[in-house]
DNA sequence: AGCACGCCGACT
DNA sequence: GTCGGCGTGCTC
């Protein structure tokens, strides 16, 4: 007898781990706690209480635990289950899920400190080797060391040895502490004092300061950044655009203008109450909304199928206010790239201080303490807009999940485990809590729309554009007509010249649209064709001429400008291909007057860099601006009247049986950014094969179509939604064993599902961080149990996993790829 | 997943 | 002879 805790850990292990508690604890602790207990040798780790127990392990001693992190369990149960439900549909352990659900602050990391021992006493250095010494030394100028301080200390790799050395001859010792990851980031803020406060106020406050011309000229610019409602001004901010040394901002709080605070970053946001009242639904979103409520009614999930720019977000609110009312907890996903400021923004004017944002970009308090407020219902956070993680936050009184661009492959996440599907989780989650779902698209994805078709969603439609602002009018130029009569300048065609420079005159906005980095340019040598590749990957390199490098996208190596080709030592070399910095330049030499913006990965890694470029954009700073995907999701440009699509086919023509639908989303999302106020926007899309079913079918805003022809093909191929596709991807840096390995698994496969199984083959680009890669894909039809299945393969990973040979080769699950 | 342990080639 | 590489096995 005794008392036990079955632990969850975050690691990527098959088990949960049994500890040994005493009675007090055991009465203390409850599902959903979290624990610090030891693992290994030398480590702690912060476990998750699965549940309670009392029959001891057979095979070993179980080990106490080290402390009780909470008072209370920081996980539902509800959400366990659901957690359970992941590891198990998605094939990867719960610690995973575990490691991956939770806000990095809740898990507490253990390091290993190295210290003086107490017993040490000076004088038997004589007989230490040099680097002994020199950790002695260290040792004496700071109390503990890391193991990677000392790595830098003594210049090697492998410093164990010597500590274990030194811990047998008693002069140092380990201690184990468990610390707090996260150290809040603050910032100085100012703000206009109560008593400036108010239009009597400012213009008194401003005479006062005529003699002080710094501080008066600081006040302004406050107030210019700050708008109609009062907010907190970062002060480095302030001095950076009034050239300020930090005099004037001083003298303005010590006048009481100013007050001062300290506020973390991120969190300024979400302050402020809501000042709009929805607006009333135009006929179309009434009769939308209607249809929603009632499949409601019937507790389906219900499909809201809007063109772009309908008015979804309204029907939306309408949905969120309503649910809010009964008290109940909402939840808005969103794909990352759509969740920008502009968005939160226009819905903090409905919901004020009920609006919680979660999502990877804030600080990990910030989330720690979204997650606090969702678990305690309070009102802060009654509504949760976040990107797909916001899934696993501790709704304990969910009504309503609203996962908008339904369609977006950005809402399986790839890598790492849990490999889930947020749109598909939240649909089960919200079963297992009585919630209602309602998933959200112009463009919806072929998996939901066939489940409208199979009457298991509901659905809503509308058709109409909000407001009168008609489709916009897209035409297709064909490249190939165009490349003959010699009227292509650079990657321009003449029709979208003439476009662009119209619009321009007109004094309006133009996006232009590259797909993908895959058509970044790669260096080519004009003699030999050699072009250089990247010495992990099997990739070519890209040429980035901001910072004049080669640079791999996939390891992130990166070498200076070759001059010389490799192969054959020509300097001709030449940079082909397609990347949106070169249509920028593109632009800039055919329009030198036009003010060009570009926006892809590479300026917008940057922290703030993708809200800059957006403001100046929507400000008029811009004229052009040139990028990828990421500028068709969730912006509301009120000034563009013309979208180009540079190479449509680029889009079209990748080996990947979603291709089709993929490009009839994407092109019919960035057409939706022409022209969404007033007047009727223009679209021009470049292609070699004007003819292509798909951009007709763009062309003519035609979905229905597109859906049915995409069904067919793939109901003939047993392709989902027709099928489930599970994916085995292996991993190994040696090919021949990888090569005979995956072969093995893939036999074994065979043997159960004949020719349901693909593969093994090379992906696209086989090799990544020298790990070469094989993948393989099975179909199961609809109807055939998937949980036996996944079993089997379970079952196959087992045995491989007895051959020591294929042992180190690394398998992983993708349970409905995307 | 980490991380220790143990075996083997390549250098002082 | 030690250093550092990598394969193997274990973690309650």
């Amino acid at each position: 007898m005794g008392y036990f805790v079955e632990a969850i850990l975050p690691l990527a292990l098959p088990q949960t781990f049994t500890y040994k508690v005493n009675k007090q604890e055991y009465d203390h602790l409850l599902p959903g706690m979290r624990i610090a207990v030891p693992f290994g040798k030398n480590r702690v780790y912060t476990a998750l209480v699965q549940k309670m127990h009392q029959t001891p392990p057979q095979a070993y001693e179980a080990k106490e635990i080290e402390y009780i992190l909470d008072d209370a369990p920081i996980i539902t149960q509800t959400q366990l289950q659901h957690w359970a439900w992941i590891s198990k549909y998605y094939m990867c352990h719960i610690g995973e899920v575990f490691k991956n659900a939770i806000p990095t602050a809740f898990l507490l990391e253990s390091e290993t400190w190295v210290c003086l021992s107490e017993d040490f006493t000076t004088g038997d250095e004589s007989q230490l080797a040099d680097d002994e010494y020199l950790l002695l030394e260290a040792l004496q100028h700071q109390s503990a060391l890391r193991i990677t301080d000392i790595t830098e200390i003594l210049e090697k790799k492998t410093v164990l040895p010597v500590v274990n050395r030194m811990i047998k001859r008693g002069i140092v010792a380990l201690q184990a502490e468990i610390k707090e990851r996260y150290r809040p980031k603050m910032s100085r803020y100012v703000m206009l004092n109560h008593v400036a406060d108010g239009e009597q106020g400012l213009v008194e406050t401003l005479d006062g300061l005529k003699r002080a011309p710094k501080q008066y000229k600081t006040f302004l610019v406050y107030l210019d950044l700050v708008g109609d409602e009062p907010k907190p001004i970062k002060v480095s901010e302030l001095k950076k655009i009034t050239q300020d040394s930090g005099q004037a901002i001083k003298g303005l709080v010590k006048k009481r203008i100013f007050t001062e605070e300290m506020i973390q970053e991120d969190r300024i946001q979400y302050t402020g109450e809501a000042v709009v009242q929805p607006s009333q639904l135009n006929p179309e979103q009434e009769l939308a909304l209607g249809t929603i409520q009632s499949a409601f009614g019937e507790n389906k999930v219900c499909l809201l199928h809007g063109v772009t720019s309908s008015g979804k977000t309204e029907v939306y609110v309408q949905l969120i206010k309503e649910a809010l009312e009964k008290g109940e907890q909402v939840l808005y996903l969103l794909p990352e790239i759509a969740l920008t400021t502009q968005l939160i923004q226009r819905l903090q004017k409905y919901f004020g201080s009920y609006l919680a944002v979660y999502h990877s970009k804030f600080n990990i308090q910030e989330r720690a303490e979204v997650w606090q407020h969702v678990l305690e219902c309070n009102a802060k956070a009654q509504l949760v807009i976040g990107a797909r993680s916001s899934l696993f936050l501790p709704f304990q009184n969910l009504g309503l999940v609203i996962v908008d661009e339904e369609h977006e492959p950005s809402f399986k996440q790839h890598d790492p485990a849990p490999r889930y599907h947020a749109r598909d989780a939240a649909i089960v989650l919200a079963k297992s809590m009585n919630a209602q779902v309602l998933l959200g698209s112009a463009t919806p994805s072929l998996e939901t729309y066939h489940n409208v078709l199979q009457g298991r969603y509901g659905l809503a439609e509308i058709k109409k554009r909000y407001g009168q602002v008609p489709m916009p009018d897209i035409n297709l130029v064909d490249l190939k007509e165009q490349q003959k009569k010699k009227r292509i300048k650079g990657h321009f065609s003449e029709p979208l010249r003439l476009a662009m420079e119209g619009t321009l005159t007109e004094g309006k906005q133009i996006i232009l649209f590259q797909n993908r980095r895959g058509f970044a340019p790669v260096m080519e040598c004009t003699d030999c064709g050699h072009c250089p590749q990247c010495p992990n990957c099997d990739v070519s390199l890209t040429y980035h001429a901001y910072k004049r490098q080669l640079r791999c996208h996939y390891c992130g190596y990166y070498s200076a400008q070759v001059s010389k080709c490799h192969s054959c030592s020509s300097e001709a070399l030449d940079t082909k291909g397609l990347g949106t910095e070169q249509i920028e330049q593109e632009c800039q030499e055919l329009f030198p007057d036009a003010r060009v913006g570009r926006m892809d990965l590479d300026t917008t890694r940057a922290k703030h860099a993708h809200a800059k470029i957006i403001d100046q954009f929507t400000s008029g700073e811009l004229d052009i601006l040139v990028g990828t995907q990421m500028l068709s999701k969730g912006l509301d440009f009120k000034n563009v009247d013309l979208v180009g699509v540079l190479h449509a086919d680029g889009i079209l023509n990748f080996p990947d049986f979603r291709s089709h639908e993929r490009g009839y989303q994407l092109l019919s999302q960035v057409s939706g950014r022409a022209g969404r106020h007033e007047k009727r926007g223009k679209v021009l899309i470049q292609t070699y094969n004007p003819y292509h079913q798909i951009l007709q079918q763009v062309s003519i805003h035609d979905y229905e179509s597109m859906q049915r022809e995409q069904m067919y093909e793939r109901r003939q191929h047993a392709y989902p939604p027709f099928a489930r596709l599970i994916r085995v991807t292996f991993k190994h840096k040696d090919y021949s064993k990888l090569e005979q390995a995956s072969e093995w698994f893939v036999q074994g496969m065979r043997n159960l599902w004949q020719d349901r199984v693909l593969g093994p083959v090379p992906p696209a680009v086989s090799r990544v961080r020298n790990q070469y890669i094989q993948v393989a894909v099975l179909k199961v039809p609809k109807g055939h149990d998937l949980a036996t299945i996944k079993n089997s393969i379970k079952r196959i990973e087992n045995s491989f996993n007895a051959i020591p040979y294929y042992r180190s080769v690394r398998i992983i699950f993708d349970v409905d790829p995307i």
